[in-house]
This record gives C-alpha cells, structure tokens and sequence, in this order.
DNA sequence: AAGTTAATGTGAATTATTGCACATATACAA
DNA sequence: TTGTATATGTGCAATAATTCACATTAACTT
C-alpha cells in the first residue's frame, strides 16, 4: 500500500464526485485515466486490486465506485481535524474552502494565544492548555500543525501523546516521530513549501538547460547541413 | 530523473546546510541516510549519479556537496517567486519564514483588488493586469497560486502566457495544463490540502482497522492457547 | 438469436527503484 | 612505512510499480 497508490485512489473519488454531479452514470477506464494522468490499465489494475467491480462493456457504475471508495478511504466515519497554531496559515486553513465537499471539518484551533487571534471563521480557538483534553474527549485522529519551526517538535510530541495519529505538518522543518512509541502508529506528512519552490526551480532550471542543449545541437545539425549543401 | 529523486536531492542539500552551521566538515553516506530516512546505499547511489565525489575513507565533503548541489537545484541563479491571490493563504506565504534560508524570495504580489488586501509583509502588491508585464519583465520563473478554485485555470492561462514555467497551485482544485504548447515546458505542483489530509484520514482508519485485526488475532491465539491448556 | 464490438480483469513482461555485498581506496595508527 | 580499519563506488540482485496483451464477457446491432 503504497503512497502514491493511495493519492491516485482519492484523485478517483474525487473525480467521480464531479463526474456524478456532471450526471455521469458510469466510466471508462481510459476516461479516469486520463483525467488522472495515469494509463488506463493502471486504472483497471488499481480497481482490481482493490476488487472494485466493473462491467465487461459498460465500464464502471460511478456510484458503486464511489461508494467503495468512500469506504475504502473512511469517508463513513466523521473527519474531524483540529489546527494548533493560528497565525496566517492556521487561520487561513480555517477559511480555507475545499474541505467541505469533502467531509473534513476543522473542529477547533489551538494558540498560545487564543485572545489575539483574529478569527472570522467561526472555528472555535482554545489556548494551548485545553488541546490534549479537547483531543482525548472528542477523540479526535488528525492534526494540522502551523506553529513556528522552533514550536513544531513540542507541539508533535503533544499531540502524540494525546492520541493523535496523523499529522499535517505546515512548519518549515521536516518532521518525523523520532520516539519509540510512534513508529507505524502516527502519520506524518511535511507540506514544505520551500522544498516545493525548490523542486520547482530545479525543474525549470533543468528544463532551460536542456532546452539550451536541445537548441545548440540543433544548430550544429544546421550547421552540418550547411555543409553538406 | 524522478520526483522522489529530485526530493532527496533537496533535502540532501537541507541537511548539509544545517550540518555547516553546526560545524560539521564530512560527513557519511550513513549519517545522511539516517537523517532523511533512507539507506545509505541509496544516498550513495544518488551521488553516484551526479558524480559527486566522496573519499573512500573520510566520506562526503560538506562544502563540495553544497557547491554541487546548489548548482544541480539551481541555486546559482536568483530564485523570485511572484504570488497571484492575495486572499488568506496568499498573504500567509509572504510572511512565511522558511524561504530566506533558501534563497527564494516572493518578490510580488497580485491581486484583482489590491487596495483591499492586508499587507504586513512588505511585499508590493499589484493589480492582475499588471501581472503579465511583470512577469516578462523581470523574467520571473515561478509562481504560486492562491486564488479561488474558481478563478485558477484562468490564472494559469496567464502565467503560462506571461512565461511562466513553475507554478505551485494552493487552490483545490488539481490543475494540469491542458494546452497543446504546455506539454513538459511548463511544471505543476499541486499542493492540495484536502487531498493530504485524506489520505491521512485513510491511513489512521485504516490502521485502526489493521490493529482491530491484530487484537482479534491475538484473542483467537490466546483463545487457542486457551484450547491447547 | 446470433454476431460483433468494446470494455474489463489479470497473468506475464517490462521497467524503475532500491538494497546488497564486496572490491577498492584512503585516512589513520603503530 | 606498513598495516588495518572504514567508508566509498558500483555491478548485480531483489523488489516494486507499471504496462502489455489478450482471454473473457457483457452490451449492443441486425
């Protein structure tokens, strides 16, 4: 069960979630395929893997689809997340609008310093003190994490200890569970935006040069032309 | 040349930084390994490929490695990033810290009202319809997106004409360029903040589901063992 | 009702990625 | 200077991921 195995089952649901409401009633594997940006067969291998059932000529049924998906993915159960850290990017998380559609819900925020939180988006904000309480009574499983890089390690163990067990982490440093507790029990995932801009320039850095190459052998390629002419 | 791959170079490079500051002259294909959480087989693998050169007793040079490394991620050139949507999460990423260690800097930002928007960064914002302009003119590379989903694929449209060639996509939905003069000049990363956290949704439940299994294994061992007594 | 077309489902082949294991070389010690 | 311990560099092996190719079967057509 691979990571990219499971990005590309949630790119389905997603997808099939938009292609319902389009009015689709069944689908292709070429067609989610192609959406998706991976080859049919893929598709089919991924689906059968996953003893996802399809039709021998009619494709597959976009409901029954995404009704194992959602199960598969544990949309049946309530999605509840708490952010820990509300500066910027703890409130702007708040408002953020793509989680609705998607049964997630953040349930609460947590700051050092509750008062000075300017808050528009009617999530509550707790200080720091109440957040393991908060977390073992509503039992909830995720976590944003949005302090400062200095903060992060702290808040991680916390939130372990109190029963968290996945974490998106938007601190500019690379977290990972060094205890001995944790390993296979809590998930960690960095969204590092400087490694992001990095990778990128790096790719259009690359890309530039070899375009550059490309360009230089083409002219030798004229140039060999214009001898030969 | 992979994504992953590309991904450990990056944090190959991280981490020699924060080994420099600490004093750290060589440094091992092991230490490295253990940092980023692979093998050092792979470590030194990836630098095999790049012909990065170690000693055969002392290990890497900090220094060299960094010299090398900043050349294959680009970072002799300047890195500017420009921001289109200055809503929330837009401002959030002007103020956010982790770049300036890294060499990027966000050098603009644009939106369709910029006198409305709450700027503490000291970043100059501009009209969308200076965004083209902009861009061409100071041959400007990379961009990151934070607008509403609604307005994205327009904005990509225009960074991709202005000469865009990097964009890191926070509005949720998943952009990918679907004209016919994109296909490999222009890269798209998606930063899709949902689609994380469901996939953590789908780790954690379906952890809980392995462990539900492994305790009622182990009810049916000690029942057997129960048996056998 | 029979034939044809067009899709799935999947074993086998291919390709990509990672790890192993050891020859090789180099720093350090005695 | 000679020996030894230790870390690299890399062909090869193992593993994982993806694609191929085709048998299979269900929906349409006639």
């Amino acid at each position: 069960m691979n990571k990219d195995f499971i990005l590309r089952l949630t790119k389905y649901k997603r997808l099939l979630y938009k292609l319902k409401a389009l009015g689709f009633e069944r689908v292709f594997s070429n067609n989610l395929g192609d959406a998706i940006g991976v080859t049919p067969a893929l598709v089919r291998k991924d689906f059968s893997t996953l003893s996802l059932p399809g039709n021998k000529r009619g494709g597959y049924n976009v409901d029954t689809l995404i009704e194992k998906l959602d199960k598969i993915l544990g949309r049946d159960r309530a999605q509840h997340v708490v952010v820990v850290g509300c500066g910027r990017i703890g409130t702007a998380l708040m408002e953020y609008s793509g989680f609705n559609t998607d049964g997630i819900e953040i349930v609460a925020g947590f700051d050092t310093h509750p008062e000075n939180v300017h808050n528009t988006s009617g999530v509550p904000i707790y200080g720091m003190d109440k957040l393991t309480e908060y977390v073992r009574e509503h039992d909830t499983k995720v976590a944003i994490i949005a302090v400062p890089d200095s903060e992060a390690s702290k808040v991680l163990d916390r939130l372990i200890d109190a029963g968290i067990r996945g974490i998106l982490n938007f601190a500019p440093v690379e977290l990972k569970c060094t205890r001995n507790d944790c390993p296979g029990s809590t998930t960690i995932h960095n969204v590092n935006i400087a490694l992001e801009l990095e990778h990128l320039f790096y790719q259009v850095n690359s890309q530039e040069a070899e375009e550059e190459e490309a360009h230089t052998a083409e002219e030798e390629v004229s140039e060999a032309k214009d001898k030969d002419a």
